[in-house]
DNA sequence: GTAATAAACGGAGGCACCTCCGCTTTAAGT
DNA sequence: ACTTAAAGCGGAGGTGCCTCCGTTTATTAC
């Protein structure tokens, strides 16, 4: 059935795509995150064709399925919530940069509820999206962590595995109405416990 | 999202049907059962509606959704194939009785393959579903393997759920065109290695 | 037998999916 | 600049899903 496989991602291993060919590429995934986001993953994927202001056709010959388009959107979203956490490294103290990272994470998570089931199919014929896309949060989260234990704004006695735990529960206890604050109450808790003890360098 | 609870079975616990309605239900059962035979699990509805000879919106009524409907069609099926191990150990000799059930059993998985992606959010709401149903079948082969072994027309050494474990190579290697006839083939190897060195009754 | 009423029917209609193919645009060659 | 073939576009159209509600029918009470 899933018979066309998914390129990991279509740089320049292929001929490039024509330039009009790639505008409506680009606007159609930028439409479907936005679409995506509003309406969730079941939204019509006519909706986002005309959002993009193309027709169904090209919507379907870039994402032959809807898994396609989704695959494409997620991996975008957890590009930018990684490529975030540099910014912010950048421009925030050290434990604020986590904290708030860690607030976009949640935001992040929030809007994903129901997309597993929607990748499922996919997954059984690309197993390399989970790790591929995990690894990278997990780095991202780890950049972020050592950077504020070097610096002494949160103890030094933890690691990113740590806080990647701490936050799984996010997960469990799935979509109530106070998922949302519920896990960003969890965030505070956590950086309280983060900056309790802090102001021991690791490297003064 | 899967609001609506399955009743268990839809016996005299509630008022019974109205007398045309149980007729299209039973109706809109039977049909699909073929239909599902014939065209797959994603059969349209709405064929089947038609060739019942009733409304969709009658087919909607009986099963809200296409779960329902295809839980049923199981269920039924799974019943027809225990009540012939019944049927068959009263008209054959025990061994063939226990060959030719198992190839209906092998008919019978033959059309199910690709039904457990369909129930699988039934599972969720209705974990019974399985162990019903599982129970069914095994309480069935080993009525036939137990009679078999008794009659001295299979070896002794072996119980039914020697047999179900070699059955169960069935289940893998799935949806080659050839899957049948192999499968087809392993029964006949199993008959073999269960009659030979049969005639040691247990019981005389 | 008849009337009243609750149950059941059925299909139109609105929306979404997905394919197919004639038309348009790009870009490569001259 | 012009031609041309390949690439891409888009939407009509056929099908399926599911809901809603006006109509029909079985059952119950008399």
């Amino acid at each position: 059935m899933a018979e066309a496989v998914i390129a990991g991602d279509n740089a320049a291993e292929t001929r490039p795509l024509r330039a009009d060919a790639q505008r409506n590429r680009d606007r159609l995934v930028e439409v479907a995150a936005a679409v995506f986001a509003e309406r969730g993953i079941d939204a019509s994927l006519e909706e986002i064709a005309r959002r993009a202001g193309v027709g169904i056709g090209t919507l379907y010959r870039h994402f032959p399925t809807r898994e396609h388009l989704v695959e494409v959107v997620y991996r975008r979203e957890v590009e930018a919530l990684c490529a975030a956490a540099g910014e912010l490294a950048a421009g925030h103290p050290s434990d604020v940069a986590l904290e708030e990272w860690m607030r976009r994470f949640v935001d992040y998570i929030a809007t994903k509820r129901g997309l597993a089931t929607s990748l499922r199919i996919l997954l059984t014929t690309n197993s390399t999206l989970f790790s591929d896309t995990s690894g990278r949060v997990s780095q991202a989260l780890r950049q972020l962590v050592e950077a504020a234990v070097a610096a002494g704004t949160i103890r030094g006695d933890v690691d990113a595995s740590d806080v990647l735990h701490a936050l799984g529960g996010i997960y469990s206890a799935p979509d109530t109405p106070e998922w949302r604050d519920r896990s960003r109450r969890l965030v505070k808790l956590l950086m309280d416990g983060l900056r309790f003890g802090a102001g021991n360098p690791a490297k003064a």
